[in-house]
DNA sequence: TCATCCAGTTAACAACTGTTCTCTGGAATT
DNA sequence: AATTCCAGAGAACAGTTGTTAACTGGATGA
């Protein structure tokens, strides 16, 4: 059941989201450890201290952007892995989809991929954490099948670290071809789907 | 022919690579983008100013880290790649090698694995251009194996990169795992070894 | 020996930072 | 209608930032 919001809890989410929209924004050209906390409140066109209303930190920022980001990406992850067609076309699948999803959000797919690794301890845990979300739920899509007969569960787990490793590093190749030409593009396309074809025939004879 | 500096020129080396280690231990906590130039004085010990004399920017000094944390790296990644030894020796060797690498030098892997994305367009740059450079050498390498008989130049640079970023995942698990119990450690390098093995394994059967 | 060079110093600049406390005005509750 | 609540404003705090200009004193080369 979804109560409708009265309206100063509705006008009290529209400016956290504006937080997070300017933090994003500002983001594309910066790491979290150096955004400040004046500059996003300049940025959304409020006072300073309206930020204490949302957030503890900067940091606290970080997390909830890991969760908008990451968050309502895990439905789309078991349906790509899960789905149907020969190996091929399953590839093919999951790299258009990993492009479209650059396309229509780059400041997620950077945020994440910068903060990964970055200066911000609770952000990094975020992110850790929905990452291992996203290979627990490769995993038991990749249980289903067939193929996966005879296989240890560590193994499973193995195979699906990879995969999500190898949809990151192909989600930050789009990134850097954002602006590039299509050839460009394309080339990058072709490449992670050559890296995923080698992980997969490396799959069908694991058990050789 | 090495010439022997002046005691001035040696001076200034001294305060130079005063900087670079400074500025590596303060970016254990923080990315580059947050660095700031008097924090990078007041921990050498040094006038503000004196900054200018060795780098014209932050983003100046994170490009003279990279060439420090990889440049040295080079002929290391070229004798692993081609070691002799069947394909199990050869993997457990090269993850020793790069857990031992990652127990030397901590600093320089975490800078190296946090600003590949992260906010300092040029040191995005150099990170990327020497990782690049990895990719071709190791491609070299494996196109001496008998087991390359057969592949496409675009084929072998892609198993290079393959290559070139598990190596950067494994370094950086190791690094999360630099301050937990033995087992765990095990536990990363056990896991690495695997995703190794199946790369291997999709590499020999690549042609069929 | 003397003039030149130059790594590092000192002082000062306007601009910026996070955080505190107090206040306000409209929504929410009674 | 009267009261409570609370998102956001405003002002002020001590500290910080990058960059400039003019300097000092020891190494360097003629």
């Amino acid at each position: 059941m979804s109560h409708t919001l009265g309206i100063r809890q509705a006008q009290k989410q529209k400016t956290r989201q504006a937080f997070l929209d300017a933090a994003l924004a500002l983001l594309e050209e910066q790491s979290l450890s150096s955004l400040g906390l004046r500059e996003v409140t300049r940025a959304v066109g409020v006072a300073p201290t309206a930020f204490y209303r949302h957030f503890r930190s900067t940091a606290d920022l970080g997390v909830a952007l890991v969760d908008e980001a990451l968050g309502s990406l895990h439905p789309m992850v078991r349906t790509t892995v899960s789905a149907t067609g020969d190996s091929e076309e399953r590839i093919t699948r999951a790299i258009e989809l990993i492009a479209r999803h650059v396309d229509a959000y780059p400041a997620h797919v950077r945020f994440i991929a910068r903060e990964r690794h970055g200066g911000v301890q609770p952000v990094r845990e975020a992110i850790r954490a929905q990452l291992h979300r996203f290979a627990e739920e490769v995993k038991s899509e990749l249980a289903n099948d067939p193929e996966a007969a005879g296989w240890s569960d560590d193994d499973l787990l193995m195979l699906a670290h990879l995969y999500v490793d190898q949809m990151l590093i192909t989600a930050s190749l789009f990134l850097e071809a954002l602006e590039a030409p299509a050839q460009e593009r394309e080339r990058v396309t072709q490449l992670a789907a050559r890296q995923l074809r080698l992980i997969s025939i490396g799959r069908s004879h694991w058990l050789d």
